[in-house]
DNA sequence: GTCTATAACGAGATAGAC
DNA sequence: GTCTATCTCGTTATAGAC
């Protein structure tokens, strides 16, 4: 009977596996918007019918995309930081920024799932934000471990930001200076402004080689949350040098 | 005859501005992924066939509506920037910042439209490129005042980026040194990856109050670019302070 | 209980004959 | 330019196999 439930279990993660594939080949070819249901099933030789027994709705597989995406790009993210978890804060910062881009480009589709246009009627539910917040997480740890070993140059906050730096700095990192949040907030959704120009054409006859571009700004990002050269972590604010 | 030929041409330009207007509200509806020629029609009461005196296709009217949007966008821009134009850079630039997100959160759809995630099937022909670069135009422009006046602060670059950062200069702006160009380009990308945040839900319980938020990144971006409080010129490379 | 299949709903798109 | 027959879609109800 065990045995039973678990062959019943597999055959169950394997189906929706299957769905989830389709759909994203579906997602490459038409987009979010034009996602089916039926067209997932037929293509999966099953009836649409059949597919409520998954997902109990378009909706939620949309939802079980995005957390999908978030969680591939937050592996992808959180595997390269690991990889050079010894170095220091700047490096790893870098590191954590070119593991995004790098899964960006590999999945675009998925990337426009989750930091392009919304897709229309749909909204995503609080499930998805352990998810989408990986990357987020990874890039405060960072910052934090440099304002632990001081590499952290603090810059001064416009007196209208205080009462709102502090709030995100209780909500998001209670030990970290409003000041380093505000950066690393800000840092966070310039980086995605980046990686988005690039995938979606923008930078389409501006920049042509792109991976040293990338890199260096935000290696200039790492300088405005404070992550400069160790050398530099006394004379903090300097502008950063190869 | 010539009275004719007028009446004509001023039904055609209603009947195109009539089309266009019908269309993007479509798009603030369905997205741009499903704007169909035919839903146009029949809300405007036509026949589908008919529109085709007006656009050839699909990706006909989708251009235009893209080209508007840049052009909107593009002239709150410029006039912003017109009202400050005697003041100073660091002034001049974040003027133009704010007027960028005040557009974009006045239009949403045709932000997503222009800088959201592609419409499959569709890739946008040359003719958008001049509306597209009204912007970028305007903040190289900023900076190209400043660095006359000698209000920039200079960064070095990376070995690896040089030819790349000289042949972007030599394309956007030859009075310009690479590094500054390279810094302006960055800081157009990350400017959208503000916006965009804002705009597609990201800073959804991360950042509540915005408008300070927006302005203090984007003071930090014009620090970016070099554009430092007058006082500052000359020990360029510190950090902003209000 | 778990799954798939049939059938149907109301709504909307689409192709072609007229 | 109009009409109609035939598609699509998400979703539900129901029945039967395992």
């Amino acid at each position: 009977m065990s045995t039973a439930q678990g062959a019943r279990a597999r055959a169950r993660i394997e189906v929706t596996a299957a769905i989830k594939d389709e759909a994203r080949r579906q997602l490459a070819a038409e987009g979010a918007a034009k996602l089916s249901l039926r067209a997932v099933a037929r293509e999966l030789g099953m009836v649409s019918s059949a597919l409520y027994r998954y997902f109990p709705s378009r909706d939620d597989l949309l939802t079980a995309l995005i957390i999908d995406a978030y969680d591939s790009l937050g592996e992808e993210a959180e595997s390269a930081h690991a990889e050079v978890a010894a170095a220091g804060p700047r490096e790893r910062w870098i590191t954590v920024c070119v593991a995004a881009r790098r899964w960006a480009l590999a999945h675009p589709h998925e990337y426009a799932l989750i930091y392009g246009s919304p897709v229309p009627g749909y909204t995503a539910p609080q499930e998805t934000v352990p998810a989408a917040s990986r990357v987020g997480v990874l890039l405060i740890g960072v910052v934090r471990d440099a304002y632990g070993g001081k590499g952290v140059a603090r810059t001064p906050l416009p007196a209208e930001m205080k009462t709102e730096a502090q709030r995100m700095s209780a909500e998001l990192a209670p030990d970290l200076p409003p000041e380093v949040i505000v950066a690393l907030v800000a840092s966070w959704a310039q980086l995605y402004g980046l990686i988005g120009f690039e995938l979606f054409g923008q930078f389409n006859r501006v920049v042509e080689d792109r991976e040293p571009f990338f890199r260096h700004a935000v290696g200039r990002l790492a300088h405005d949350v404070g992550l400069v050269y160790p050398e530099q972590a006394a004379t903090a604010g300097g502008p950063p040098s190869p």
